[in-house]
DNA sequence: GGTTGACTTTGAGTGGGCTCGAACTGGAAG
DNA sequence: CTTCCAGTTCGAGCCCACTCAAAGTCAACC
């Protein structure tokens, strides 16, 4: 039912370090503990930390995961809030993907230049 | 038809500062310079930055740019090797792609139940 | 000709996000 | 029981990509 560190960062992608560390700097709130003081991390923590991971993978700094951390701790008063900073972030990966289309256009040519430079060398 | 480190900076969107530790870190061939040893940066220097900067922030890291701008240097006989280069950073940078589009997903459908929990509180 | 201000170099410092070493503890297998 | 292994805490260390402070130089303007 619940799991270890080790199974728990296995299972999102994260080491048993930065599972520990993300705790430590309160994106988790204390996960339970087994009568030997372990973590066991259930379902709901694990969904948590994956939507960390997807957070933090389109960029968002460690700060803002914080903020929204403490947010989603206080409970439905602050769903106005927690929607409107995933909409601003929506915005800033929007704004990051068009970014990156328009980089791969620039790759596309530069490997075209490249490819037609190598036939006119043979 | 030259200009100054800080009007290159502005042109290309980096500080002085990195401008001068790019060409520390030779990802940039030494500047030419005016008769008091400033920099003096070409419109090739310019769209060699320009190139870089586009590499940098779709994430290739300065080691590998680094890389690049060496076989650069080393001329036509690495243009193969300089096409693979780009070739297999597109392949990252469009899994970048996809992987954001994932992630998009994922905040579309938050900020949809945000939205409706919202409307129940009310 | 003095002041200003943008440049120069060198080496040190910063911030973000982990990553790890040390010393310890507790439960399970032989 | 003892050995072993996976945990624990705490603070320190690391890597990357800059960023800056200090001390000096030089051209341009008043």
């Amino acid at each position: 039912m619940t799991m270890t560190v080790s199974e728990a960062a296995e299972q999102v992608g994260l080491t048993t370090y930065t599972l520990r560390w993300y705790e430590q700097e309160g994106l988790v709130e204390p996960v339970g503990r087994d009568s030997a003081g372990r973590r066991r991390y259930t379902q709901q923590d694990l969904d948590w930390l994956i939507l960390l991971t997807r957070l933090r993978r389109t960029g968002m700094p460690v700060r803002d995961m914080r903020q929204y951390a403490e947010l989603a701790r206080e409970g439905d008063s602050t769903l106005a809030a927690r929607r409107q900073i995933f909409e601003a972030h929506r915005d800033r990966v929007r704004s990051r993907i068009a970014e990156l289309e328009e980089d791969l256009k620039v790759l596309n040519y530069k490997i075209e230049v490249y490819g037609k430079m190598e036939q006119e060398l043979c």
